[in-house]
DNA sequence: TCTGTTGTAACGATTATAGTTACGACGGCC
DNA sequence: GGCCGTCGTAACTATAATCGTTACAACAGA
């Protein structure tokens, strides 16, 4: 399906802004987090784009500038960040409209998009159930490297 | 997420296989297929040598060759079409491996990987729901066009 | 032997993601 | 008022997947 990583680096990113929060601390920059993630300060200040549009997020410009939380983490679900950095569907219809003139090419469109919305639905539905909350609480119960 | 029409695709060629042969038909041809999708015969003929491998259809070679059934359309479901067509896992990690000396980079893979096990768990029950038969029907049930 | 179809390789077009560089805009601070 | 660190964003490249297309060998029935 040639899957993207943009759900998990926005994961990330927030868990990584919640936590940072937790110590005390007021802004986290984008070199920070880009340093966790192992990626590069401008994806993720693209990532955090859309999140502060869909209002999970603020961003602070001029120095000491940065990002915080918008909302609280246990307030923000995976559906949330999946609907700010996810634009399209996840099946795709055909590229060229199927030949109306068969019954199968002209049914076979409304059908599947029938199908593809209940599912879809259940996907969201899922995805809405896992707070970010639980996520930053996963992280930190992953078993620490032995020495 | 660039999604692709692999699925769609597969489920037309079924649904267009099953109502051949119930109009008393032993044989589809891809390009026959490949017409009603209004897609390349060979676009076609990659999808179902995959569902072929997977049991779901026969091939025969040699004059008068084609395409059959291997199950009846109500013994498929959309789970074993996605298996035999999708790949890869729904959502991808990092690319690269995140800084396992920062807490959040060391732990948010092992996270993200059991949430996202339970959401694919929940999307292919949901694929498993749906039987070839119930598109076939679906298609079948489509609106007319009114001359 | 002829013919029609599968099976598959090879290549190009298109698209999305991700990484990178560059630079203007902004705002706190000295 | 100027300095400096960070955001915001454009632009470009690299990589990969999908899809369409051409080509052709393999195959099997007539």
């Amino acid at each position: 399906m040639s899957a993207n990583s943009r759900l998990t680096i926005a994961a990330h990113a927030l868990a990584w802004i919640g936590l940072y929060q937790r110590q005390g601390h007021e802004i986290a920059t984008s070199e920070q987090i880009a340093a966790s993630a192992n990626t590069n300060p401008v994806v993720i200040r693209r990532l955090l784009g859309e999140l502060r549009r869909a209002g999970l997020v603020e961003s602070r410009r001029g120095a000491g500038a940065g990002w915080s939380l918008a909302r609280e983490l246990g307030s923000i679900t995976l559906l949330d960040v999946y609907e700010a950095v996810e634009p399209g569907p996840l099946f795709a219809m055909h590229r060229t409209t199927p030949d109306q003139g068969c019954v199968v090419g002209h049914g076979i469109q409304p059908a599947m998009r029938g199908i593809y919305q209940d599912i879809e639905e259940t996907l969201r539905h899922e995805l809405a159930r896992v707070t970010l909350e639980k996520v930053l609480r996963d992280v930190l119960a992953a078993p620490r490297q032995p020495l």
